[in-house]
DNA sequence: ACTTTATTTCTACGCCGTGTAGAATACACG
DNA sequence: CGTGTATTCTACACGGCGTAGAAATAAAGT
């Protein structure tokens, strides 16, 4: 899977955070806001736009062309992709039974709890 | 943590596949011999250095400048590095719960069996 | 329809990481 | 010391990403 940029991951965490599409506008105005400590410089549309486009490209935005401001949501849910991201990881090894096991011994007692639930609800 | 380019990732996965520590001619060796399907010419042991000097700058590997050939090992087990990869997306997340149920969602039957396991033991 | 204004697309540039390797330098051995 | 081998320096090209202006397009008003 293709990965992200820092700007490109700020914006998808605003598209995932927002139960809504957001126009370009929305999506700048969310960026400068969260960038609000010190007001450093907030970005130019077109550079979000810039942004959405190849993020559309990635697949990981969809687009609405049919209202003005174009339409923007996530493709995909944060934890979907995530969690794909961690299957890639896993996928990429030839020891996926010892990876694991590493993965779980680090793995904190409250995470621990939602792993047994969750192998328990399959 | 860095990421591995291409070229970093096979000379790692050598490294990793390695008993013992290499050398840069070693590892020329090993590309070359994986990358035989229709023999597409083998890198400049320079090239293989560079490589090295880079991952050792990020701490994948460690050097011993004692022997003449210097002997490079992995500093990090694959499993550990990938355990740690993966905990790393986890830690990205603000809803580290519903990514590990989207994951363990998506495990097969085998995987799960070694996840209760490794939770059991702890 | 024609002009004005909001929005999007095209084009572009700089930066940094990575793959790649030659040239220059350092070493060890005879 | 000289000679061959290994390492370090320096360099370049390429692709991805942040960034945005200029050009094109569409909507809206009169």
């Amino acid at each position: 899977m293709a990965t992200l940029g820092e700007l490109e991951r700020s914006v998808m965490d605003l598209l995932w955070d927002s139960a809504e599409a957001l126009t370009a506008g929305d999506i700048r105005d969310g960026l400068s806001r969260e960038n609000a400590a010190g007001a450093g410089k907030d970005l130019a549309v077109t550079t979000v736009l810039t942004v959405l486009s190849r993020l559309e490209a990635k697949d990981f935005v969809t687009r609405d062309r049919d209202t003005r401001p174009h339409l923007f949501r996530a493709s995909t849910s944060r934890a979907a992709h995530m969690a794909e991201l961690m299957h890639e990881v896993l996928g990429a090894a030839p020891d996926r039974e010892a990876v694991l096991a590493r993965f779980v011994g680090q793995v904190g007692a409250g995470e621990a709890a939602t792993l047994r639930r969750m192998l328990d609800g399959k």
